[in-house]
DNA sequence: TCCTTATTGCAATTGAGTTGCAAAAGTAAA
DNA sequence: TTTACTTTTGCAACTCAATTGCAATAAGGA
């Protein structure tokens, strides 16, 4: 695996991320460091640190990509079997503490699984 | 709501989803469909069917839309609440029957839910 | 410092999905 | 069947997220 050496790009994209404290489509996240770098570059580093297990990503409701920051995930093991939630709204989008119990399907061989709940967040709803 | 048309068109696409017997990506049935009729019009169709409660759409893991044929889904109820399966080798994916246990989550209002598994499916794994 | 490898920016490209508009097909009433 | 109206379809152009190739730059080690 490449190394993933923590360049000035790097440390902000994670900067950004840890601010941000919940998930970030890629789209915003380009918008977000439109002044610091490259979309290309923002595009490779999410890559990249998805690899070393920093971030993980899924796909949200729209088909975009997100990202968020990885808590207890490694290259080896990666415990991103947590479900997230949008909400369809204001588009908040964050990853729940919670474990999902994966179905057991027969005769398959289940690697991972994602879920993903769309709805009202807790502001939206007042 | 439009109503839809059991047009030729229509017809012939509803064949294809019943011959495939499995959930269909929109670029596998564009491409099916390709002398047929035109991408727009398959996209067209698959909205309008998706409406009417005959078909039901996710995203695949790659971002893809696919469509899967209702079983017991109307304009009304829509229980499309089952999981489904995509194989990472052969891409083949299937809705599955069974039910999704939704997790609690406090202080917000949960509209809908996708669970998507990836694995090996049986055919993949022997 | 020199050499090698990794990273970045930029422009161009890919590909799924959408839109506007005119032509064609379907429906219903006379 | 003819007319009037509505829905559907094809086509071309477009949008936009994501990717690729390549040259330039930055980083690291000896």
């Amino acid at each position: 695996m490449a190394i993933v050496r923590k360049t000035k790009s790097v440390h902000t994209l994670l900067e950004v991320m840890k601010q941000a404290g919940e998930a970030l489509s890629v789209v915003d996240l380009v918008n977000r460091l439109d002044q610091e770098m490259n979309k290309t570059t923002v595009y490779r580093i999410l890559d990249r640190l998805e690899d070393e297990g920093l971030l993980h990503s899924f796909q949200g409701k729209d088909g975009l990509k997100w990202y968020a920051q990885c808590q207890g995930c490694s290259t080896e093991h990666h415990t991103d079997m947590h479900p997230h939630f949008q909400c369809v709204q204001c588009g908040k989008t964050t990853c729940l503490p919670l474990d999902v119990t994966i179905p057991k399907v027969p005769n398959v061989k289940i690697q991972s699984a994602s879920l993903l709940l769309t709805g009202l967040c807790e502001e939206c709803l007042t």
